[in-house]
DNA sequence: AAAGATAATTAGGATACCCTAATTTAAGGA
DNA sequence: TCCTTAAATTAGGGTATCCTAATTATCTTT
């Protein structure tokens, strides 16, 4: 409303979570789910939520959850394109460590303008995918579909290649990468725990199968041979 | 408080227009200033004035005006430091025009982490001034002091060279450019008319003179020959 | 089909911003 | 010194965003 109001800021990270975990499960998106991502309640996730329904930009059902309509899938494929534009700028031009990126771009992904956001993507080259492997959107927020399938997936025995890796948090990445897991690795499961037990993942050049928890595994993705 | 909340974006917008301030006037800074300055009410900063104070930034005296603290000012210089070197990567890499860039990068200045700042700065060589001219902080919050004169205060008939110009704004940037008046321009006070008239400036490479109202003439910093 | 568990919702509050209108203070000229 | 005026302050509201505790709906399980 003012020159120093915010703009819609919160907004943008609910489209984006919103976004993501569409990606894992089907829509329409849990509230609880949300919450937890967002590290919110549950009360006030739903009143964001009814505020974004009136903006056209999520449809909410009742007891149900929320999905994103067409104009809020747009705006958060916007703010994805920033965010994973700003990745590989602080990674390929300022040099600063893969796994410390994804924190610094959820500040930088929201006070950017579509003006700075081409030039930043015409600088960086037009590049199609961030550092952890995830396609970044075009200008008008189409991304070739990814044909990865998660690590969870993958058929015991199987070797594949590690694609991408979603939900960057800095812990998770730094875990993986001193696994010897990161985009691009050469990788073959091993073997799978009965119940909710862990994945064994041997990695091209580790000396030691990796043990990944389930809900990790869940977010490799990988391309199999 | 949360995940999702602002860091603090108001709290450096207002802690920056006081340090702008306070380089133009003598502390304290009038309330009614700042309230021009951030287009928002006196209650309005009033109240923000006193959550500052609250917290150390700066020091409130009832009925004269706001200064800001140690504390505030090196926070100050930390945004100012931000905002510049942003507008260094706007121009020279991302080479948006030199008029727009004081806008993004208002934005981009509360998104920056300590650790990309150093970065940014690095990867620009270490920039010494702004693409206005106007120094830019080092790491601990330092700024050489300038020489430079208002152009107000030019004598009549005493060449100079535009050293840097405050108060960003694109409008005001544009009408200077037009005119040839960009840092490192040559030119010369030719009058200056009585009361609240217009200053006539002949620049270097200009056909005519230009005249400049006296609020714009207060912002075009020159040092003279 | 009833009961129990889980998720969603409502109720009731808090805080950081913002605003307008009314009042008070300070400062300078008659 | 007193009065006028401009600036500062107080009073009283508004919205967005967050919270906890209480209630209600849905789903699962016996």
């Amino acid at each position: 409303m003012s020159a120093i109001s915010i703009t819609g800021e919160s907004t943008e990270m609910y489209l984006k979570s919103i976004v993501e975990l569409e990606m894992l499960t089907a829509p329409p998106v849990a509230i609880s789910h949300l919450a937890q991502r967002l590290g919110v309640s549950s009360p006030s996730v739903l009143e964001m939520v009814k505020r974004l329904a009136v903006q056209n930009l999520v449809t909410h059902t009742p007891y149900k959850g929320v999905s994103l309509t067409e104009r809020g899938r747009r705006r958060a494929m916007a703010v994805l394109r920033r965010h994973r534009l700003w990745e590989r700028f602080l990674v390929d031009a300022l040099h600063l460590p893969w796994e410390t990126v994804h924190d610094y771009a959820c500040q930088l992904e929201h006070a950017t303008a579509p003006a700075v956001t081409d030039a930043l993507a015409a600088f960086l080259g037009n590049p199609t995918a961030c550092p952890h492997g995830n396609p970044i959107p075009d200008a008008v927020g189409d991304v070739q579909p990814s044909v990865a399938v998660p690590l969870l997936e993958l058929p015991v025995g199987q070797s594949a290649r590690l694609a991408h890796i979603i939900y960057e948090e800095a812990i998770l990445l730094e875990y993986l990468a001193r696994r010897g897991l990161v985009p691009g690795a050469r990788l073959m499961l091993e073997d799978i725990a009965p119940y909710q037990g862990p994945l064994m993942v041997r990695v091209d050049g580790s000396e030691h199968p990796a043990a990944l928890g389930r809900e990790i595994a869940a977010r490799v993705f990988v391309l199999p041979d």
